[in-house]
DNA sequence: CTTTAATTGCAATTTGATTGCAATACCGGT
DNA sequence: ACCGGTATTGCAATCAAATTGCAATTAAAG
C-alpha cells in the first residue's frame, strides 16, 4: 500500500516534470509499464487497464505524449507492432547512443560504446547525418 | 535485350528451382527487385507493377511467398511496413546488410560494408547475438 | 472559484496486411 | 498437343493497428 502510494507519486512527479497533466489514465500507464519486465504494446497496456475505463484512443495517445516527453521508449521489435517500455531514472531519454533491441524478448540495451569503423563511418557520412545506431538480435537470455 | 532476356530467365528458373510456379506476376515481382538499388514496401513493388494488371494482394502474395523459398528479405526498419528485397546469389537469408533510414523522407539505402569497430563488436557480443545494423539519421536530401 | 487550454471518450477513418472463393493458368503425365 | 489436378490469380471483403475529429470534460494557472 505504501508501496502503491510511492509509486503512484513517483508517477505523478514524474508527468508534472515533464510537463504534462497528472491524469488517472497517465498515472495508470506509467504504473503499468513500471511493473512490466519488457516493454508492452498498446494492446497489452490497454488490457491491463481493463476496467478503469480508459479508452485505447487515450490510452495509445497517452502512450505517444509519454514518449515524446521522454518517460518512455517506443521500439518495433519486426513485427509491426510499437511496444511502450519505462525509460529508466537518468538514462538517455533519446536515441543519441546506440541500442541493441532482442528481437525475441524485446529488451533495449543501450550502448553507449558502440561506433563504426572509421571507413564506415566516411561511408555513411556519404548518405547522410547518422543520428542513431541500432543493432537487432539475439540476446543471451534468449539465445 | 538480351539483358531483359537474360533476366527474365533467371527470373523463371529461380523461381522455378525455389519450388513455385513461374507466372507473369512473380517474374515481373523478381524483375522490378532485381533492379531496385534499395528494399522495396509493398506499395513501391506493386507501383512499379502498375499497368501490368496484376492485383497487390497477388503482389503481396508472391512477395511473402518469394520470402518464404528464400528469394527475398523481408525486414522491418522501424516504420511499420515491411520491405522487400533480393537475397543476393548465395547470400544467407537472415543475413541482414545494414541499412539506413532517412528519418525525414524514409528513403532506405543498403550499406554493404559498414561495420562496427572490433572493441564495439566485443561489447555487443556480450549483450547478445547481433543480425541486423540499422542506422537512422537525416540523407543529404533532407539535410 | 473561474477561466482556458489540455485531455478524454466515442465513433469514424486510414492504411497496411490478409483472406475467401470462384475463375484461371501452370505444368506433369498421356 | 491435349487434359486434369492444383497452384495461383482477381476481386471484394475483412482485419487489426494506428490515428483523427469533435464535442464534452477536467486539470491547473490565476
Amino acid at each position: 500500500m505504501t508501496n502503491q502510494n510511492n509509486e503512484q507519486e513517483w508517477a505523478r512527479s514524474a508527468i508534472q516534470e515533464a510537463g504534462l497533466r497528472v491524469t488517472m489514465a497517465r498515472i495508470a500507464t506509467l504504473e503499468v509499464l513500471n511493473t512490466a519486465s519488457m516493454p508492452l504494446t498498446h494492446a497489452e497496456v490497454n488490457q491491463a487497464l481493463q476496467g478503469r475505463g480508459f479508452d485505447k484512443a487515450t490510452v495509445f495517445r497517452n502512450l505517444n505524449d509519454l514518449v515524446s516527453v521522454g518517460l518512455l521508449r517506443r521500439s518495433e521489435l519486426g513485427d509491426h507492432v510499437w511496444r511502450f517500455e519505462l525509460i529508466a531514472e537518468g538514462e538517455h531519454p533519446d536515441a543519441h547512443h546506440p541500442h541493441f533491441v532482442c528481437v525475441d524478448c524485446g529488451t533495449v540495451s543501450c550502448l553507449h560504446e558502440i561506433e563504426l569503423t572509421r571507413k564506415s563511418k566516411s561511408m555513411s557520412d556519404q548518405i547522410g547525418k547518422v543520428t542513431e545506431i541500432l543493432l537487432r538480435g539475439h540476446c543471451h537470455e534468449c539465445a
